[in-house]
DNA sequence: CACCATGTTCCTTG
DNA sequence: CCAAGGAACATGGT
């Protein structure tokens, strides 16, 4: 389900769900998904526990939990990898299909389920200290970004992946915002120019704070049931076709005329993963 | 059957 | 030590 934008609206839509409530018990339904711990010493640490409040680094969900009688807080961290989603549902509904780890609130449960079970939740917050900047904080400074650039010879779509040069920049977006900054993917990071350096910079800005914008205003189904339950990517919310059309403006539309110059949308597959680009706007070593 | 998929981590190679 | 590339992880959709 994530970038940053789905993470984003995900918390703002379970941080008032969560607040106070009291984890009464943890099933570990897939073992692998709370690593390194083991499902015992997980659920031993948080059950009792009540969640004080939900924030957002990266990709990556952050729960602080109270302290347990005089004792410290806990945090702990939610990944969703590709295909992970969470949701708060009636205690005595059914669970989802590859429900992974449940969190018994009593008349509620957190359901976190993962199709692929690539993702993770953990008291680890290791993680958090390998992150870059957040890019819509005020830690994202051009001059930084552009040094860190000047330092690498691999292609700039491809650093964008890497989360400690920014944090939360997923394939999508990527593209998304190389495209708005008409920047080549293809180009060696350490040879944008200044100019091009401050439009990608403003572009990953822009890209991510109107997705969020966007899932936030969206009608989504969080019941896990539909197509729409907190996935915008593909806009399938009920009723938004026509505007999610105009929403992604080169990602996975390979062959599709480019929206500013009717070009045929270009894919490229770049450090095994794909790449959406208009060849004729975004020039520079094609 | 083939290929593709929103992400991260580990291993190998240079 | 670092940079870069690729496979692996596991399941489902087309």
């Amino acid at each position: 389900m994530p970038e940053l934008p789905e993470v984003e609206v995900l918390v703002r839509h379970l941080g008032p769900l969560l607040h106070g409530k009291r984890i009464r018990a943890v099933a570990v339904l897939r073992p692998k998904l709370v690593r390194p711990a083991t499902p015992d010493e997980f659920a031993r640490a948080i059950t009792g526990r009540r969640f004080a409040s939900l924030g957002r680094r990266g990709k990556y969900l952050v729960f602080t939990l109270h302290a347990r009688r005089g004792g410290p807080a806990l945090a702990m961290l939610g990944h969703l990898g590709m295909t992970g989603r969470m949701q708060v549902q009636p205690a005595r509904a059914s669970l989802p299909r590859h429900a992974g780890v449940v969190f018994d609130l009593g008349r509620f449960r957190l359901v976190y389920s993962d199709t692929r079970y690539f993702g993770r939740c953990t008291l680890d917050t290791r993680p958090l200290a390998e992150l870059g900047p957040e890019p819509l904080g005020p830690e994202f400074t051009i001059a930084d970004f552009a040094r860190r650039l000047a330092r690498s010879h691999q292609a700039i779509k491809v650093r964008l992946l890497d989360q400690s040069l920014v944090a939360g920049v997923g394939n999508i977006y990527a593209s998304e915002a190389l495209f708005r900054a008409r920047v080549s993917p293809r180009l060696a990071a350490c040879r944008l120019d200044a100019r091009r350096v401050g439009s990608l910079w403003r572009s990953i800005r822009a890209v991510l704070a109107e997705a969020i914008a966007w899932g936030s205003t969206v009608p989504l189904n969080w019941d896990g049931a539909g197509r729409g339950d907190g996935v915008f990517y593909y806009g399938l919310a009920p009723g938004t076709r026509d505007y999610y059309e105009e929403r992604l403006l080169v990602y996975d539309r390979a062959g599709q005329p480019c929206p500013r110059c009717r070009a045929p949308i270009q894919r490229i597959v770049q450090a095994a993963r794909s790449t959406f680009f208009c060849p004729r706007c975004q020039r520079g070593r094609q």
